[in-house]
DNA sequence: CCTATTTCAGATGGACTGAGATAC
DNA sequence: CGTATCTCAGTCAATCTGAAATAG
């Protein structure tokens, strides 16, 4: 069965349908080791940049501040993550990695790399850093906040 | 605030960014005539390969036969669709646009197009051309059903 | 008998809003 | 005072599953 070619020529629908896939392909990944793509990009930003408040967290990596709430209450009760009240802002939890959190993103980067292999399978290397390219400069957000 | 590198070479997690701006776009721009995301690709498929049972249409757009129900109900309720009973096979529904379907079709294929653009706006005309044949390529279904 | 279609009830994960308590 | 942070409750569209009723 071939989707209408009206479709198959919007850039929104193939991006959804390619999201759609591509965060199969991801959780499926990451639900092996009992984690969802949240778990991972929170755990992602701690590591690239250090420990952070919830607020600043949920600006780095999009994701809303009630949804970021239940992310790191389920990081934390598993031992993720560590959360500390700021001394110098006391409104503020300082998020941070805990050493297991280090050796469990370590296997959670080999499976996600593996899912992203498999999502670009059918591009060439140069196809796929074109994508990567394309998808940043369509993915950005006008509410930089 | 700028994402984590890590994050932002994943063609994943930009399809999913991607996406989810696109899916804005055009909710936003077909909600001003009362209508959602699927309402568009059933009309569309519907417009483009003529009547089809609730089945074969939920397999040409890629929907569930249960959000199929749903969409439909509103669309016959509303008076853009109709639906009869096959005479050949009495198990299936026949589908079809009605002439009010095909007027409000019209309409949302330019609000739709003019979110496209906004999609797209960042990129060259080439580079338009290029990102939709390179989602196309990894947007593809293995489950062909 | 087995399969296909439509319908229904519900689970699930994700995006988001509003409001309260607390602290700057 | 206004604003920012964290938390909690709840809405909403979307994806999908299981099962019943009907028909091939």
């Amino acid at each position: 069965m071939t989707p209408p070619r009206r479709l198959t020529k919007l850039p929104s629908w193939l991006a959804g349908q390619a999201a759609q896939r591509a965060s199969r392909l991801v959780n499926e990944a990451l639900g092996e080791e009992g984690f969802r793509r949240h778990h991972f990009a929170v755990m992602t930003a701690l590591a690239e940049d250090g420990a952070a408040s919830q607020a600043d967290l949920g600006r780095r990596v999009w994701l809303d501040r009630s949804d970021l709430h239940a992310v790191l209450n389920e990081l934390e009760r598993d031992g993720q993550v560590l959360r500390k009240q700021d001394a110098r802002d006391r409104r503020r939890n300082l998020v941070e990695l805990t050493p297991a959190g280090v050796k469990t993103l370590k296997r959670l980067d080999a499976r996600v790399d593996a899912a992203q292999e498999e999502f670009v399978a059918p591009l060439t290397a140069a196809e796929r850093g074109e994508l990567t390219r394309l998808l940043a400069a369509v993915a950005g957000r006008e509410d930089a906040q």
